[in-house]
DNA sequence: TCTGTATGTTAAGGAATTGTTAACTCTTGT
DNA sequence: ACAAGAGTTAACAATTCCTTAACATACAGA
């Protein structure tokens, strides 16, 4: 477990952004802002934060579809999500859509509410935290401590060959399209296909091709 | 499955709209048309519409406020949405607007592109919809894992033919016809008929001729 | 039985995808 | 500034897949 939390802010009003920052910063909390959804997405993928705090409405993809959106990354799926609302009414709408937020929170924001909730939830977090570990087989791999072992064995893995290893691993048997991988690994960074090719070769240099599946015409697979 | 998707095109320009709906028609599209804005949202909320093409510039609503409040309405909310601009320069204002629209077609509209384009999107749309599983009698095919099992045995299927394979399971029992295959699992490509009855034979091999069937004169289905 | 049409089968060439290597650029730390 | 490693790319090789043509077979109706 990292020794400082990571919070990731999504609004579109620049203001709230600083305030809550500077707010957050000097709790001793790593921040990363977005002002629009696709930022936010973006950002996710790239740091997964520990919580997300994001605004509801927002212009172009706002906080809800952005909460649907980060449930849907596997390598997201333990990260809190607390909604920050204009108006009290707009609750219940919310919990009707929901979508996974752990937290609502009205505008205008207290900070030291605002701070006691954070607290609060990632103090809940900690308890059921779902580690950034995965074992199968003979092979395990540690997103914290960015470790694998393989047969017991410490491998090392530059970062991107750590990352896409951890991404396909994250769902073994499922093939994982060049597309979803690229987007999930190297976020929007145009990059050509033989460059995946060749960091798969690289991680099978190291921990052999028996795991690392190709399925032509589709993509890549980590199997069993 | 729908037998039929049904389109709303909404453009002030008379022209286009009749232009349109005549190609998108002939392509076996259900197709509702509107003149401006307001009465875009009333058929959209009346008819729930697969996909929604729509002017980015009109008198009144526009386009841009068109697609928030569709993307506002419950009903619609997997309702796909297709710009129309005029220049290609407004392409990277939208972008930043962005997030509610799935593609972006400038004009004047080249039937044939917007063709391909909607049937692409559709496809897209398809996949996140149908559930990647299925299970008939002895046979197990799993679009996700792109694995076949067949008497619990894994059995290896080429692309094509997985996804042959894979669309006459969707509906065991129908028939489906060469050009409804040819739709569905070659897009758009142009093969010749016994290209079909090629990869109908491969999948044979593999698992069998007894779930296989042909219904002579029409096509090929799956049976139990 | 003959004839015409639809489908089955086979093998081979071409197309498309992936694997591999080496060189180059960009960071990062010293 | 330099070295070392990471990340990317292009070019080519290797592989697998797809498609087709040509011919065989099945089947229905005359």
């Amino acid at each position: 477990m990292s020794d400082k939390y990571s919070i990731l802010l999504v609004d579109d009003e620049e203001d709230i952004l600083e305030f809550l920052s500077y707010s957050l910063e000097k709790q001793g909390y790593k921040i990363f802002t977005a002002n629009d959804g696709n930022k936010g997405l973006m950002l996710a993928k790239k740091h997964c934060p520990d919580l997300v705090i994001l605004d509801v409405m927002m212009p172009g993809m706002d906080g809800i579809e952005l909460c649907d959106q980060i449930r849907q990354v596997p390598t997201l799926n333990d990260a809190l999500i607390i909604f920050l609302t204009a108006r009290a009414e707009d609750y219940s709408e919310l919990a009707g859509f929901d979508a996974g937020a752990d937290d609502y929170i009205t505008k205008p924001v207290k900070p030291k509410l605002l701070i006691s909730r954070i607290k609060a939830i990632l103090r809940r977090k900690k308890n059921k935290t779902i580690s950034k570990q995965i074992k199968i087989d003979n092979i395990e791999i540690d997103k914290d401590k960015h470790l694998l072992f393989y047969s017991g064995k410490e491998i090392f893995l530059a970062r991107k060959e750590f990352n896409l290893l951890f991404y396909l691993m994250t769902l073994p048997g499922r093939v994982f399209t060049r597309e979803e991988i690229i987007t999930e690994v190297w976020y929007d960074a145009v990059v050509g296909d033989r460059t995946i090719d060749v960091h798969i070769r690289k991680i099978r240099e190291k921990i052999g091709d028996h795991h690392i599946k190709t399925v032509k015409g589709v993509g890549y697979k980590f199997d069993i």
